[in-house]
DNA sequence: AATTGATTCAACCGCCGTCTC
DNA sequence: AGAGACGGCGGTTGAATCAAT
């Protein structure tokens, strides 16, 4: 048995608000308030709507100071990164925007941004695609591969593509075998309190600067598969991002990769300017990702992914970041820390 | 000018977490 | 403790609008 539904939907209004009903509505709130109980509300006004509507048309147009379209270059760039870090999460997306509302951002990201990101993928070759799947016949058990496969999100998949995008603009080591969970991590929040660590001379080691940056950069940071040692993770990471690690004896160099300039390339991305050109590599890269989905299906289903072994955190880690949002106060945080940008 | 397909975006749906009793 | 009410959220829908033919 389901839920008592909120209101009684034969008595209720749907479809757009007229401008009576909002001027009603607008008047009443800006009287009363909303008493702290949307349900009772449309009652009290007299209004033939469901509380949630009222709820939602007050939040998304009525309530003072809402701004519509118009978003500036600056914004389409706190989106995307921020997307690429925690996913939809689009109501702490719009905390960060005064003004905008999750529903904007969000309408606004699935029609505009998500194609203007994704949409520059540079189409594989078939020969490419047939290459990559005896590949993966090879590398498997030869069962088929849609019982065994694992669906992310489809947020999730459009993070990865993200990734790959900056990833490949940054020169970022990157092979079919490489897996997912081995990428680079870094976010232009991560990157900023990096930097801020290396300069603050409170920061004794360079490893405490790793671990704070991949914090940051991975609020949810999933736990190392206990086939690997968080030694040997962090030997990964480095390798990943392309520097030597301070425990193999090297110098840091961030630089060569993070430092050099997400924003920048996002900003190509997003606005096809070709201050970083995509080389044949880097299409290579996200030709790839396209021959999976051809090949395990449009649903990511991903046994490449499962059979690395990391499957188990990256599921329970960044890519499904609800319940570390909530405890994590990394992503609390992140009102000041654009603030301070 | 008419038709068709693509795009936009306001609004709805249903799930989940929290609160209250 | 647990059941119900409510708020909040993300995903989806569908009517309106735009663009291409």
């Amino acid at each position: 048995m389901g839920r008592a539904p909120c209101c009684d939907k034969a008595n209720v209004k749907k479809g757009p608000w007229s401008a009576e009903e909002d001027a009603e509505l607008k008047a009443y709130i800006e009287e009363h308030g909303t008493g702290g109980n949307w349900i009772a509300l449309p009652h009290k006004i007299g209004l033939k709507r469901c509380g949630k509507s009222c709820r939602l048309r007050w939040l998304n147009y009525l309530r003072p100071n809402i701004k519509h379209g118009g978003f500036t270059e600056e914004e389409d760039q706190i989106i995307c990164s921020l997307y690429i870090s925690i996913g939809s999460r689009w109501s702490i997306i719009a905390a960060q925007l005064p003004g905008r509302t999750d529903n904007d951002i969000k309408n606004y990201w699935n029609t505009k941004l998500k194609k203007r990101l994704l949409g520059k993928r540079k189409e594989s070759s078939r020969s490419h695609r047939l290459h990559l799947k005896q590949a993966l016949d090879e590398e498997g058990d030869g069962t088929n591969h849609d019982t065994h496969s694992q669906a992310l999100s489809a947020s999730a998949l459009e993070r990865m593509q993200l990734q790959m995008q900056l990833q490949g603009l940054c020169n970022v080591p990157f092979s079919f075998y490489n897996p997912p969970a081995l990428w680079p991590k870094y976010h232009p929040l991560g990157d900023r309190v990096f930097q801020t660590q290396l300069t603050d001379a409170s920061v004794a080691t360079h490893e405490t600067a790793i671990d704070s940056a991949q914090q940051v950069v991975f609020p949810m940071k999933p736990e190392t598969p206990k086939s690997i040692g968080a030694n040997m993770q962090r030997e990964l990471d480095c390798s990943a991002l392309g520097f030597q690690s301070p425990s193999s004896g090297g110098t840091l160099s961030m630089q060569a990769c993070v430092a050099a300039g997400v924003q920048a390339d996002l900003h190509s991305l997003l606005y096809c300017k070709s201050t970083s050109s995509v080389g044949d590599e880097e299409h290579q890269q996200l030709a790839d990702l396209d021959c999976y989905k051809e090949i395990y299906g449009e649903k990511e289903s991903t046994d490449w992914w499962t059979t690395t072994g990391f499957e188990d955190k990256l599921l329970m880690g960044p890519w499904d970041s609800a319940s570390a949002l909530h405890s994590d106060p990394m992503i609390q945080d992140y009102a000041p820390r654009y603030e301070d940008l």
